[in-house]
DNA sequence: ATTCCAATCTTGACGCTGATAAGATTTTGT
DNA sequence: ACAAAATCTTATCAGCGTCAAGATTGGAAT
């Protein structure tokens, strides 16, 4: 990690990618803009000239591990054409990212930092987050179905409390996983994607 | 905060109180053993006669709030006799709980100290975990039924992973609640708790 | 009651942290 | 070529968790 400049030249990018390092090897307890500095081979100040401060380098790895879970989900869709196992295929996407790297998950919700929002509004510039993909496509599918719109909404939300839920009880410290998981976790998100009924609200 | 005798007397409730205090106004971040310690009119090093360290007196309020929640937990089970009822109303209650103090799931569930455990596995020491009082209370009215031990158990999983997903969701900076949620909550559980189909595994 | 021990609390110190100010160095725009 | 902006260093600050050494106290044993 030397460099013969005075000027970095990718500084930015290079402290994100030491962070992330760190976040994913020891977690985010053990995350320090002085120790990532370090690592850099600069001084304690200098990510000051690219981030506000610590909460804003954090939002930055966020939104980059935010992406890659996205991507994740996106890869999902394009792998199966099949309508009745896109959904089951993609919560179990959801729930696969967060148990194979686990810290992610702490890291990612914690809510330190309020620059990454999963929200039920719908707003402009919320395009790629995980939940408005998941939004459209479960929209996309269910639609074809006589469902209401209030119990689509209701499925999707149930969906997503599921994967997340999943997620967050897979990655628990203490949790064995084991193979079975795998075809639990589709079994269980295609009980409520599938069945049409007793989720009515009228 | 004063005292006139050199020993508090009760010093480490007081300490754990004003933590807790802390915790549900400011959050997690804020809470530092100094402050804590100032709060109760008392030196810095002073609460390490009663916990070994930061870890250990975080796990301490852990265990206080949990015990919170695992109470309002079997007030539901004591308040609906009607088996229909008890577990959507136990599902909502332990949604309620987060929602009604959203910096105690992040606290509950950041893991940062490993004291405090849900667990899938079946512990002796566990009786008093959440997830003991639910899955006690849904095999008692699960084995009503003709479900396979399998299902079952799915079903427990699936309705464990659904309100802790909501609890979540609804615990996140930006999500608005509004009454619909209520009747929303029991819905979705119930869609899960009812439906006798596609949960099977055979 | 006196003595002694263990529990409790204080003072003072250590290294680490996030953050800022002031100044040095380099790149960029004109 | 020169000025302005970006980048990085050094020095410094307060706050943090933690520990060691010593003071104070309450209670148990004699």
């Amino acid at each position: 990690m030397k460099r013969d400049n005075y000027h970095h030249g990718d500084l930015r990018r290079l402290l994100i990618e030491t962070g992330i390092e760190l976040i994913s090897h020891e977690g985010e307890e053990a995350l320090s803009l002085r120790k990532v500095a370090k690592e850099c081979g600069v001084s304690s100040a200098a990510p000051y000239a690219h981030f506000k401060n610590k909460n804003d380098f954090i939002g930055a790895i966020q939104q980059h591990i935010m992406d890659l879970f996205t991507s994740s989900l996106e890869e999902s869709i394009h792998k199966y054409n099949d309508s009745n196992e896109i959904l089951p295929k993609m919560g179990k996407a959801y729930v696969m990212f967060f148990y194979e790297n686990p810290l992610y998950y702490d890291f990612l919700f914690s809510r330190k930092n309020i620059k990454i929002q999963l929200s039920l509004n719908d707003t402009a510039d919320n395009e790629n987050l995980p939940l408005e993909i998941l939004k459209k496509t479960a929209v996309r599918i269910f639609e074809k179905t006589n469902m209401s719109e209030k119990t689509i909404q209701n499925k999707i939300i149930a969906m997503w409390a599921l994967v997340h839920g999943l997620s967050a009880i897979l990655t628990m410290p203490n949790v064995e996983y084991d193979d079975r998981w795998e075809e639990r976790i589709e079994k269980i998100i295609k009980s409520i994607s599938i069945s049409h009924r007793n989720t009515g609200d009228e």
